[in-house]
DNA sequence: ACACGCCGC
DNA sequence: ACGTAGCGGCGTGTA
């Protein structure tokens, strides 16, 4: 039988050895840096391949009680620490060896090095032990080869007791003789003083050990007998820091010790880590084991287990709690998921109803509890009659805040976490994800706003709005005739019926069959867009027929026919998504009620189908909050001034582009300037500014410079965005919300000024939204302070949406007003104006 | 599943 | 030289 091969890892030299090769900065899809993890990675793979062993252990330093200090209490007292930077790597790297199966060995006050020389002597077979720390080169020996890491990340030199002998002129034992004569500045081992590694090395070579050194001390002469004699006590306190135990008492199982797996979960840690080459050339099997923790299903069948099961998540710190809408999963803690499945039969012990009223007290107990996506749940269990009080971690948010990755459900979630059962999943996801948040400073982020603001998303939800079924009949029943006419019109214009749905038909008659000219293209051929078809309206009379047959097909399919299924008892309840946006604003979806029609008359005729449940709606909007935002984060002192004053802001910025008083601004001056506003928040291109005013692209690259020259401190501001999202991996708001842009470091300029330009919007939209958030949340509060039984029932990024009780009309426009106004403390006033109306038409 | 077109901020 | 304003949802046609 030929040998077995085993592999150690000294893991905190390397990670060190890895951090310091490479010095520049590899974020995460978490905006973590990780280039020390990345290096270890590449020379954990390097030897892997090179030696193919067949057993597995990387050991690492713990701290704790320390002999060694005992020697001598300065022991490794000049070490700083590691640098912040790398410490946060570490969990990093547990994480990704933990998702291979690799075997990771530590224990209390122990170093790596001793736990690297007692698996080694006590392993029958050869070992290969991968450090940086020369001090290992004691233990080589026949079966024992050393792999020092020189100057690169992945090169390494083998040691083994000839080339011990070779190259540094020592046996194994005389690495330690060495180092108790000439000491280690790094560990701080002092050595006798005065002898460096040249006297040390002769020394060595005439009396091979300190032992017969200082016996025969004498025959050395003058001062390095003085330092000999003087520095002796030293020398043995020395040897002894330096000598690496071979029999510490820590817990390790070979058996188990095997090379790394690269399963599902490896692959998710590493794609979650960016390491996008690792990824590339290792041969992934999907079928490896996915769960990194066992974990044990209990089935509960009867009432005294459920009882039984209730009262251990009673007496939890926290539990996890989850319902797919038939089984209810419990766990408090991550080995173990009690499933519940309620039965439809009366003639079973534990049916729906004795399962909700046994759990019921638990549910509403004021024990933390961790779910996922906590507002969908209280919608599910609410069928149930059950409700959820006290939840403390919604892994869906947490994760949402944490990582710029969206898990569409909880077992994406989960396997990404190495988890196969969700409910011990949520409950280890709490746990980690929390530690996460406090590592990137968004506690408060998560507490203060987005958990509490889930309970009033969930209320605004159920609470929702009112709808005018009869009108929407009438004006559905209108708009089809209005569509058929304009149809009939469009075939009649074309010489033959086809659909004007269908961009592709629609392409062919108008360029080919009609021989209008073409504009821009796409990719299924020449774009039929509302701004192709504006230029062709002199050109041909369908043309106008198509934009009318276009408008009309939108707010009958979107709007009055597509929002009718779904209306339930005359109320429509959308969805709030709190964990899609990249910025941090909500999204609304079934149906979506932030694009309800307002721009154009006919459009708009659409807010008379939303009608308020309690009397009157109170509508409020921030007025300019990214371009106050703009100035309050630049700090321009114009912009400021303007704000400051509650001047227009369109007008004054054409005023100073043109530089005109601002009396002499015309209409169009005004709406070049407004456009050239929102282009900075969108992050500017010439491009874009020119297809928006109908201008070149030479003279809306003329506008934008003029822009930053008038506006200095704008553009630096700009620029600084860009250069801290290139220097971070990830540009913050207001909040400390992040989002990353990977795009930045990509080659392709397309992408990079994509990136360019979403690390200019994010501080301004994503902050935007945070106050929104903010505001939301104060105006809840103080309504129901002043007991209004008014409620909210609307956000559109900018804008809330009250449904009041006539009385209370007044008091919710105070409270409004005033809450969104101060919802946060900022170098430039924010303004709100609000409205009402029985129907979202007037408000 | 994707592209297009279009509604909102 | 390149293709280009930020963030969404939804209905439709097409593959």
């Amino acid at each position: 039988m030929t040998r077995q091969k085993l592999l150690l890892i000294d893991g905190n030299s390397i990670l060190n050895r890895a951090y310091f090769a490479l010095q520049r900065t590899m974020t995460d899809s978490m905006g973590r840096n990780v280039n020390a993890v990345y290096g270890f990675t590449n020379i954990l793979l390097k030897v892997l391949a090179d030696l193919s062993p067949d057993k597995l252990i990387v050991a690492f330093d713990e701290r704790g009680h320390n002999f060694r200090k005992d020697i001598y209490p300065d022991y490794k007292a000049n070490r700083h620490g590691m640098p912040d930077d790398l410490a946060a790597q570490m969990p990093i790297l547990h994480e990704l060896l933990g998702a291979m199966r690799v075997q990771i060995v530590e224990a209390p006050g122990v170093e790596a090095d001793d736990i690297i020389g007692t698996v080694s002597r006590a392993f029958d077979g050869d070992c290969y032990i991968v450090s940086g720390d020369r001090d290992m080169l004691q233990l080589v020996s026949d079966k024992t080869t050393v792999l020092l890491t020189i100057k690169g990340v992945t090169e390494v030199e083998a040691v083994d007791p000839d080339a011990l002998k070779e190259r540094y002129q020592m046996t194994p034992a005389q690495v330690i003789e060495f180092k108790a004569l000439r000491g280690d500045t790094s560990d701080n081992i002092p050595g006798v003083k005065g002898v460096g590694e040249k006297t040390a090395l002769a020394l060595l070579a005439k009396y091979g050990d300190i032992d017969t050194l200082f016996a025969r001390v004498d025959e050395e002469k003058g001062a390095l007998h003085d330092k000999l004699v003087e520095g002796r006590d030293m020398a043995y306190v020395s040897k002894q820091l330096a000598t690496i135990v071979t029999n510490v008492d820590v817990d390790y199982d070979l058996a188990a010790a095997n090379p790394p797996v690269y399963g599902a979960e490896a692959k998710s840690v590493l794609e979650q880590l960016q390491f996008r080459s690792v990824v590339a050339r290792l041969n992934f099997d999907d079928s490896a084991p996915v769960s990194a923790v066992t974990v044990e299903t209990v089935d509960v069948k009867t009432l005294a287990q459920l009882k039984e099961v209730s009262a251990i998540c009673q007496n939890a710190a926290y539990f996890a709690f989850h319902f797919d809408g038939k089984v209810v999963y419990l766990s408090a803690d991550d080995k173990v998921q009690y499933a519940v499945a309620a039965s439809d039969s009366f003639l079973d012990e534990l049916t729906q109803d004795v399962v909700w009223q046994t759990l019921q007290p638990l549910l509403q107990s004021d024990v933390a509890k961790a779910v996922y996506d906590v507002k969908s749940l209280r919608h599910l269990l609410a069928e149930h009659g059950a409700e959820l009080r006290s939840v403390r971690y919604d892994v869906c948010l947490m994760q949402y805040l944490v990582e710029y990755r969206a898990y569409k459900d909880i077992a994406s979630l989960a396997a990404a976490y190495g988890y196969e059962a969700s409910g011990a999943a949520i409950f280890a996801l709490a746990d980690k994800l929390d530690r996460q948040l406090k590592q990137l400073g968004l506690e408060k982020l998560y507490y203060e706003v987005e958990l509490p603001l889930s309970d009033l998303l969930y209320r605004m939800e159920t609470e929702g709005v009112k709808v005018d079924a009869e009108l929407l009949d009438k004006m559905s029943a209108e708009l089809h005739a209005q569509l058929d006419s304009v149809a009939a019109e469009i075939y009649d214009l074309a010489g033959e019926t086809f659909n004007v749905n269908s961009p592709m038909q629609l392409q062919r008659i108008l360029f080919d069959k009609l021989g209008l000219p073409h504009g821009k293209k796409n990719q299924r051929g020449y774009s039929t867009g509302n701004d192709v078809l504006e230029k062709l309206i002199d050109r041909h009379p369908i043309v106008e027929k198509i934009l009318s047959y276009r408008q009309t097909s939108k707010l009958l399919g979107t709007y009055l026919d597509g929002l009718k299924p779904l209306i339930k008892h005359g109320l429509v309840h959308t969805t709030f998504n709190q964990t899609l946006t990249s910025t941090g604003r909500l999204s609304s979806s079934d149906p979506n009620l932030q694009n309800i029609p307002v721009r154009t008359d006919v459009g708009k005729e659409i807010r008379r189908l939303f009608v308020s449940k309690h009397g009157v709606f109170v509508g409020a909007d921030y007025s300019q909050i990214e371009l106050r935002l703009l100035a309050a984060f630049s700090k321009d002192e114009n912009l400021l001034d303007c704000f400051r004053k509650g001047e227009d802001i369109h007008l004054r910025v054409a005023s100073e582009l043109l530089g005109i008083p601002p009396e002499m601004v015309n209409h169009d001056m005004r709406r070049m300037a407004k456009a050239v506003n929102f282009g900075i928040i969108y992050g500017i291109s010439d491009f874009g500014l020119s297809q928006n005013v109908h201008l070149s692209v030479r003279k809306a690259h003329e506008y934008i410079d003029l822009y930053f020259q008038r506006f200095p401190t704008i553009k630096a501001y700009l620029d600084g965005c860009v250069e801290q999202a290139k220097k971070d991996g990830y540009i913050t708001t207001l909040t400390g919300r992040r989002r990353q842009i990977p795009e930045l470091k990509s080659g392709n300029y397309n992408l990079r000024a994509f990136g360019e330009r979403a690390a200019m919007n994010m501080p301004l939209q994503g902050s935007a939204a945070d106050i929104m958030k903010i505001a939301m949340l104060k105006v809840d509060e103080a309504m129901r302070k002043q007991k209004l039984k008014s409620k909210i029932v609307l956000q559109i990024h900018d804008e809330l949406i009250v449904d009041c009780y006539p009385e209370e009309a007044e008091a919710v426009k105070r409270i409004v007003k005033e809450q969104m106004e101060n919802a946060v403390e900022l170098a430039c006033p924010l303004t709100v104006e609000t409205e009402e109306g029985a129907t979202l038409y007037e408000a």
